[in-house]
DNA sequence: ACAAATTTTTAGATATGTCTAAAAATTTGT
DNA sequence: ACAAATTTTTAGACATATCTAAAAATTTGT
């Protein structure tokens, strides 16, 4: 009796492992905030930077860590910060991949802008049905980036990897293509909208100002003075 | 400052009352049942109807009811039942509306079948955006159905009426076009799929069997016959 | 190294939406 | 009309996700 009760339990365990989990908006909100955190650091991710990037206190983060842990999706030891299990990295890539295809659809078929899809896509990518992101997929002509320059991951997880050159390290007299924004705010989009500065521009960089960094481009046969702040931002491709 | 205080609780009251409540899923699913249920009666809909439409049970549609009546959106008055405001008929209308765009669009450029796109449209439908839809219904050229024949309230919450003909009120040796369906089950469209029946088919009634209400139908050429189940399902509309 | 500052966790509260069980109101049947 | 059946509401719990305030652990600075 003792023996069969053991065995019952070993096959809870085992489900409850492999449970295909439904998680809820807010879980999967958290896992993809820390994979996007642990991608620019080689650590663990701290409660307070979790609570930061979540609009949320440290407090409600160790909570969701505790639950998030116990669904074997993150690797938590107490005031050591967390890591993603390769469970829990599956589901956040997934998320960012139906996010990055959602905003491709918008503004490819929606008349979205590149600053207006992040809001509705942060809603779509919560929808659960795999046909609906593979049809979506196909029907997109599998792309491989997002309206914002950033690789989409494929169906098994795959992500090509990002330029990784800013504008702001290009040398005088070299030109360029710009590959994607660093930073995805509406202010810094609609002021490349401005400037004509679009995924693919050539940029030739005129001369560069010591000074404050500043540099002179050339784009379109138009020339212009880009700050530190905008050419930092921009990741381009040397030519 | 007495008077002024009740200025001020007047002004809080006005607000509130404007106030663009942004509404949880739950709040939006229960809007839409209550209109489902009412559209299929002309008094009251009951807390028993509303938890049997959403598998829930009656003590928690009270307390549902009374938050929603709160906010304005349904007239309720204990032990008799509700009925949607304006507001709240909006509302649910709104949601209809993006409920039947979406699965229009899922079948028609995401090769969804028609039994596919209920459960995926039911989490679409609460996705927020204004742009969204509007430009979704333009993506979709304005359809006027959906895929099982319901109508597609326009941006003013306006619906076409629905045919209420169904096929087995269609006489011996009238012919009458399939123009949707009224029940959505999965069961049911496969059935119809498989004997080639779909929205827009032509339908010649051969024969009505008076003992079990069946009736003997010839479609694109081959004849079958279909139970009372299925005939009273169907709407159509006569040539 | 150890006191101060910071970070993280815990404890206890709140809000939403759900449930069961019991009470209250309404409807039904004779 | 009134007892029985049904429907609806209330009361009290529970789960999720959040918060504040205080306690505990870790890190930092001298």
């Amino acid at each position: 009796m003792s023996k069969n009760l053991f065995l019952q339990i070993e096959i809870m365990s085992l489900s409850l492992y492999f449970m295909k989990t439904e998680l809820s908006q807010t879980e999967e909100n958290y896992l993809k905030a820390i994979f996007s955190i642990s991608l620019s650091l080689n650590k663990a991710v701290s409660t307070n930077a979790i609570a930061e990037k979540l609009k949320t206190k440290a407090s409600s983060v160790t909570d969701m860590i505790k639950k998030l842990s116990e669904k074997n999706l993150v690797d938590y030891k107490k005031y050591q910060g967390v890591l993603l299990t390769e469970k829990g990295k599956k589901i956040a890539v997934k998320i960012i991949r139906k996010h990055r295809l959602w905003e491709v659809f918008l503004v490819k078929y929606l008349d979205f802008s590149w600053d207006e899809v992040h809001e509705v896509a942060e809603q779509l990518e919560h929808v659960k049905s795999t046909k609906l992101t593979q049809e979506l997929d196909r029907y997109l002509e599998y792309p491989t980036h997002d309206p914002h320059g950033d690789p989409i991951p494929d169906e098994n997880g795959k992500i090509a990897h990002h330029s990784d050159t800013m504008l702001s390290s290009i040398k005088e007299k070299q030109a360029c293509i710009v590959m994607g924004v660093k930073d995805s705010s509406t202010s810094f989009l609609k002021y490349l909208d401005n400037a004509n500065i679009k995924l693919g521009s050539v940029v030739n960089v005129i001369e560069k100002v010591a000074f404050d960094d500043s540099m002179r481009i050339e784009i379109q046969g138009a020339q212009l003075s880009i700050s530190h702040q905008i050419s930092k931002n921009l990741f381009v491709k040397k030519i």
